[in-house]
DNA sequence: CGATGCTATTTTGTCTACAATCCGTCACGG
DNA sequence: CCGTGACGGATTGTAGACAAAATAGCATCG
């Protein structure tokens, strides 16, 4: 059955099983993380239906394992399950983005605090280097998604090293829908992906000097520039901005 | 089949649906809310395992509903879903309960400014008759269930006044535990119930001076007594808490 | 006597079938 | 011409049956 359903990799970071670790994952989970990824790689857009036997017909599997992931992905703010209606993805106002990167600020100042005092220095060290192997991706001549993907990647590293599965799965939820926006930063191709690299830089120089008050600011001025940009497109377009997940 | 399903009442306070709102709750959302209901009020305690077909007798449906409401309930973390070994209730230990600790104290912080910012005076009026209203089941004589009730309960109507759907369902996953945890109070039979009531006052008075530091400070004030002690049976007794929550 | 391997039972994973509900369409009447 | 209500197709909700895997018990062997 399950060719198709090749494991996505990037959202792994988050999916924390904490005991069993049996070698085979769940097709439940499979595919729920194979839907929050067509999600947010704009497979499916904003107010989309997502029906049942289509998923199944898709992954080749029966609708039982779908309905199972879909309960999965709607925990995670990414569809709503409406009774007899089915599952939709969510339409983001701009009132929902200002409280996520709310949320996200007050959670990655944890992250933060968590990173400095429990990374080891080799962790912290090996965050450096990928902060410049993701950096390239900062080309503005490249697509969103891979500054997406980069941005992703590195805070799922950060979230690891921070050693704690429930600040990492609270947050996970949060910066997977803060991510998704931002997809309508493909409307400014402005300086702002290297802005972003240099802040990455940054945090990671700081985490180093295991000051928590300095990594806090650090930490939240990574998500400073992307968060101006989002919110103002946002603010600037209104509800056409689901014309730009496509 | 569904005459044993009846609601909650306390959970559903977090269960946020944004637009459809239609008449009839889906029946795998209902277990999923009496199944953590069971587990925080001791029907199932940490490590026990969860049978599907239990589940459904117990409940009078079939496995299909069960096994999407194990989904949701195992992404609120009360449960881990091992594969082909069934669901089990999570063991937190004294580092999960410290980290959850961490958590609820930066979102309690965020649920602050935004009621300070958003609530309208009524609303902060009813939160403080509220408290008072709750105030009779910190009476030490009362079952701990009682003051978990209370505590739930505010908290619920305190986030509802902030009006962010997404911080109230971040930060209601990770109270869930935390008032899960507060069962181990059991053990200590001091004025703590009382100590607690006057945080909850002091926060009510402080939420209507719509000073957002202060309130911070206020809310903080509320955790703070009952974590102290949650800690500090969770060191002397380790991994023996857990019969306490039977 | 203890360890190991086999077998029976239990439990989970998935699929198929059927019932309940919703949505678009069209006929009908005002 | 427009609103209203019924019909049919499509989609979701649930139940039951079967396959796969794990657990427990027992016999066997060292």
């Amino acid at each position: 059955m399950g060719s198709t359903l090749a494991r996505s990799g990037i959202m792994t970071l988050f999916a924390r099983r904490i005991v069993g670790a049996s070698r085979s994952t769940p097709v439940a989970d499979q595919i729920a993380q194979r839907l929050m990824r067509d999600i947010i790689r704009g497979h499916y857009r904003p107010g989309d239906r997502i029906r049942e036997q289509e998923v199944a017909d898709r992954l080749g599997v029966s609708r039982g394992p779908v309905r199972e992931a879909l309960q999965i992905v709607e925990q995670n703010s990414l569809i709503e399950n409406v009774p007899w209606k089915g599952a939709r993805v969510v339409l983001l106002t701009l009132n929902d983005v200002e409280d996520l990167f709310l949320l996200t600020a007050a959670l990655m100042a944890v992250v933060a605090r968590l990173a400095v005092q429990r990374a080891t220095d080799a962790e912290l060290e090996k965050f450096a280097a990928r902060v410049e192997a993701h950096a390239p991706s900062a080309d503005p001549s490249r697509p969103t998604q891979e500054q997406l993907n980069a941005a992703f990647g590195l805070g799922g590293y950060l979230f690891e090293i921070s050693r704690s599965p429930h600040v990492a799965a609270t947050i996970g939820r949060v910066v997977r829908l803060v991510y998704w926006q931002h997809r309508v930063l493909n409307a400014v191709d402005a300086k702002w992906r290297a802005d972003a690299v240099e802040t990455w830089r940054e945090l990671a120089r700081v985490l180093q000097t295991r000051d928590a008050a300095r990594a806090e600011r650090a930490i939240n001025a990574v998500d400073r520039h992307s968060r101006l940009q989002v919110l103002k497109i946002h603010r600037e377009l209104g509800t056409a901005v689901y014309r730009l997940f496509g």
